[in-house]
RNA sequence: CGCGGGGUGGAGCAGCCAGGUAGCUCGUCGGGCUCAUAACCCGAAGGUCGCAGGUUCAAAUCCUGCCCCCGCAA
């Protein structure tokens, strides 16, 4: 089996893996080296890495559209496609390519969660499990016929980061069950139910500024959800601060943001509804992260009082951790 | 050469801009008070101020280079 292998982060490596172990890989299709992280070096993405490293040729192709990619895709004479978080929609010209169609690895049990964002929205959901999606990529988004899945329980604890992780690796080993028999006609893609469709926007970097008139449910899940990214943070009069851990604790009635008490144990926040947010982990700009009993040393909250700053809109919306000059 | 923050006893911070005895909160150890305590009082130990040079009578503080950590941005 010849197989193309669309992919870009780390969550594709394992799938990438998976493949070059159950076929013959002509080509890796991923996104362009792009400056990134500190120092703006042209870093490789997680799947160039990986695919430099079993020998296989790498394609990074500045757009799909537009120039001839299908044409270069077809030379290599690919029976099937995988695509795993490649950060591109395929093009009908493309998508018709491999004979045996494309296969898409998606991080949620379909119709829930189509898009971009389906870790994060599951965990912001409070969902208590997901999963893993084989389907036949088409022109809709995530709308293709489904020929295998799996589903996985959301831990308590679990974090984008991990469950990202998790569901890599979940969605590797359904490749190695699945992906013979598709492309065998043993495994008969069955269309989405039309019930049920739940689309997963991508996360906007401004989700992560905490609003402690929301539950502390929602915030927590929050916290969670956008490791490592966007994080969550909350500004206050010092500046920003990111919350880093955080858990759900009993009810109150206090003013919304109100320090209700600034102990070893974390620093208990009245939220909306009466909820209260212990916060467990913080880190500040510039330092790495803290226990709140550690920051506390430093830092020592007045009880009572309204710890973040009141939500001002304009400026505030788009103030991210450490942008703050002042 | 993308932008910026940080590295000070075990922990978290202040001191640096306007060089000149190492400060604060907590922890640790000893003692005291108390029915008792994470409370309170008294005392003590513990620091190459990231590393290496330079300027200076004198450097945590000013200058140069390097190492490590962190956020933004992409």
């Amino acid at each position: 089996m010849r197989i193309a292998f669309f992919g870009t982060p780390e969550f594709s490596v394992p799938s990438l893996d998976v493949c070059k172990a159950i076929g013959s890989i002509v080509a890796v299709v991923t996104q362009p080296d792009r400056p990134r992280g500190r120092g703006k070096k042209v870093v490789f993405s997680a799947v160039k890495e990986r695919a430099i490293s079993i020998g296989a040729p790498v394609l990074q192709p500045q757009r799909l559209r537009g120039g001839d990619f299908a044409g270069l895709l077809r030379s290599y004479a690919p029976d099937v496609a995988v695509v795993a978080a490649y950060g591109r929609i395929l093009p009908p010209d493309v998508l018709a390519v491999p004979p045996f169609g494309c296969v898409n690895v998606h991080a949620s049990i379909l119709p829930r969660f189509r898009g971009a964002a389906p870790v994060q929205r599951a965990i912001l959901a409070g969902d208590r499990t997901t999963g893993t999606s084989l389907m036949v990529l088409e022109e809709g988004l995530d709308t293709g016929a489904v020929f295998a899945r799996a589903t996985l329980t959301i831990g308590e604890e679990a974090t984008g980061a991990s469950l990202t992780a998790a569901l890599a690796e979940q969605g590797a080993a359904l490749l190695a069950e699945a992906l013979a028999g598709f492309v065998a006609g043993a495994l008969q893609p069955i269309p989405q139910s039309v019930q049920g469709v739940v689309l997963a926007p991508p996360v906007e970097k401004s989700e992560g500024r905490m609003d402690f008139s929301e539950d502390a449910q929602t915030l927590e899940r929050k916290v969670r959800a956008f490791q490592p990214w966007p994080r969550t943070w909350i500004v206050t009069a010092k500046g920003p601060i990111q919350i880093r851990r955080a858990k759900v604790l009993g009810t109150a009635s206090a003013p919304v943001g109100a320090v209700l008490a600034a102990t070893a144990e974390g620093i208990d926040i009245a939220c909306g509804f009466g909820t209260v947010l212990r916060v467990l982990e913080v880190q500040l700009p510039g330092g790495r992260s803290l226990a709140a009993a550690d920051y506390l040393r430093g830092h020592p909250l007045a009880i009572g009082k309204r710890w973040d700053l009141p939500q001002d809109h304009e400026k505030v919306q788009s103030l991210s951790p450490v942008a703050r000059e002042e």
